[in-house]
Formats: C-alpha cells, structure tokens, sequence
DNA sequence: TCCTATGTTTAGAAAGTTCTAAACGTTCGC
DNA sequence: GCGAACGTTTAGAACTTTCTAAACATAGGA
C-alpha cells in the first residue's frame, strides 16, 4: 500500500466517522466500516485495532454492532481459527434495514403515545367539557395526522430499489 | 386547566422528548416544543422553567434553539415586557427546514470528501499504478454514486408539500 | 488434558455533555 | 439616572457515554 493509499483510507475512515456519528451511530462504527470499505481483502479484529489505534474490546464491540445493522459481513478463512470481516457495499440494502429497524419503529412509537394522548383527552372531554381540553384534542389530531404520514413515507422509503428510479425521475422533472 | 389536561401536556412533553432526542435535538427542546403545541397562549421563560422544572438558563438557551430551527415563534404581548413563545404548528415547514439546513448539509460534506479523496487517488493512480489504488478507485465512485443519489433525494424531500400527495399515492398503489 | 490463540465482558478511567445557580448586562418605568 | 424586571452567559457540578486494560471464557491443537 503506497503511502497515498494510506492517505485516501484515513480520509475515508475519517468522512464515515463523520456520517455515522451525525447518523447516531458511534463514530468508530463508521471509521470501521470506512477502513473495511477500502479493504481488498478482509480483516481481523486485531488488524482493526491496530489500524485505528483503539483497543481489541472497542472493536468487538463496534463491529458486533455493525453486524447487527448489516453493514459488515463475517467471512471465514479455512485453517484460520481467527474472524475475518468485510464490508457490506450495497448501500441500498443497509440504508432499507436501518429504515426499517430504526426509524420505523421510533414513528410506530410516536403513532401510538399521541394516540394514546387523544384517547384520554377525548374521554377527559365527555366527563369534563372544556376549551383547554378541546384545544389539546385539535392539536393532537393535527399531529396525530403528521405523523401518519411521515409513518407511510417511511413505508414508501422501504421500497427503495423502485426510489431510486422514481425520485431521480422527479428531482429532473422539477 | 383539570387534572387530566396535565397529564396529557406532560404525556406529550414526553413524547417529544424521546422524538427530539431521537433526531438528534436535545430533549429539553422536545418538551418545550410539547409544552408550547399543547398551549393556548404563549407562554414566558418562567413559566416554561417552572413547568419544567428546570433553570431559566436552560429554558433560554433551548428556546432559542427551538427558534433556530423554526420550531417556535416569538410572540409580542403588548404593555408586557416580557418575551412569549408559541409552538410552530406547520410540521411541514419545519421538517423542510431541518431537512435544507442540516441532513443536506451533511450530505454535500460527504459527497465534498469522497469527491476529493477520488481525485487524489486518481492522481496517485497516474504516478502510480497498483492493484489497491485500482480497487479503492472503484469502490470510491461506488459510494459516491450512491451519496449524490441521497442528495438529490433529499432535495425532492425538500418540495414536501407535493409529496404529501404523491408519495401518498404511491404508497396506496403497493 | 493442557496450553495457546482468540473473542467477549467488565470495572473503572477519561472524555464529553448538559444542567444549575449565580453573575452579568440591558431595557424600561419612574 | 436609578432600580427592578428581564434574558443571557458562564463556571463548575452532575450525569452520561465511551474507552481501555485486564480478567475471563472458549475452542482447537499438541
């Protein structure tokens, strides 16, 4: 590897910890996954380690957690007893899993508590009829109703292969 | 204001709070903002603080954050000297916002990096030709292509009105 | 069955973030 | 101008997160 090389994988490995960290990801996950990118061939725990001048138990971790996202494989080397990881590269399936898993679910949960919220405020109505009360249930409804759609345009992101097609279609149309 | 009102204002406050945190604002932001949406009138520094129950400072620093982000307005009472703040209630103006002002941010700085990290390697590729410079070539313009496609992405989610009904209709059609 | 090479867990150190209380500066009524 | 009522800033306390080094667990080869 020249020395150029070296250059352009720590400058990688710096713009993903970047990415990841503004993404809510640990910033070694992305400075990881950008030295496993620019890898050839994959790597071991301690290779890792060495590379970003962190501890072998700050990898494990990282990379466990980036196993879990899928955005690192484990590949294993015959008559090698040592784990060997390579990145995932289709960015398209990471960005859909993480969609799913995270966001997903942080929309499902917001959904559910303002509803919650208006149920009660309704109830709250029929026993008590107040302007406070009528008010929150307004608002609620118009939140409620926000979230709904972002909770669909979700969805919609999921299916990205078709996106990418189609939102490209519109960004030129505009 | 019964007893009932309360609790929903502080489900909601808690709401928010996990939302905010979630995207990255801090979660005192969320339940100032949950405070304010569910508020008939604006309201002061002080109240906030004491609804709260936390110190004015904060509360100061928060709002103005909440203001910076478009997510709250300043009101003025008149005869009073005092500063009043009330919720944004057009969510999709606000998302808008963030979406120009920082995940599109965050997007050409990536693509800046990655752009200039190929140049380099091209010109390490010209005075140097190797295998590692060839496959870091290839993987580079890989994740480029797939960081300008996001960013025109975020540039179609920018035009949010429209959206809201095609990406509606999209999602029906599944 | 040991011994060694390996990945994982953990306890505490280090670093970073967020909060408060108090000091500060400003504006307005008098 | 002076004093009171504000909003803002700040120094340090409290809390949270992240990291390391070392202990630990496991599995394979001798």
């Amino acid at each position: 590897m020249s020395a150029s090389d070296k250059e352009i994988r720590e400058g990688l490995m710096e713009a993903m910890g970047r990415i990841t960290s503004f993404w809510g990801f640990s910033k070694i996950m992305g400075q990881l996954y950008g030295l496993l990118y620019l890898s050839s061939n994959p790597l071991t725990l301690d290779e890792m380690a060495d590379s970003l001048s962190i501890s072998k138990g700050n990898v494990s971790i990282n990379v466990r957690a980036l196993e879990r996202w899928n955005m690192v494989k484990t590949v294993w080397v015959k008559g090698d007893r040592k784990d060997y990881y390579e990145a995932e590269t289709d960015f398209w399936k990471i960005v859909k899993g993480v969609l799913r898993e995270r966001e997903k679910k942080e929309f499902d949960l917001a959904l559910n508590s303002v509803s919650n919220l208006l149920k009660k405020s309704a109830e709250a109505q029929k026993a008590n009829k107040t302007a406070e009360t009528a008010f929150a249930i307004e608002r609620l409804k118009k939140l409620e109703d926000f979230i709904q759609t972002m909770d669909k345009l979700a969805g919609v992101l999921m299916t990205l292969e078709d996106l990418k097609r189609n939102f490209l279609g519109l960004a030129k149309k505009k």
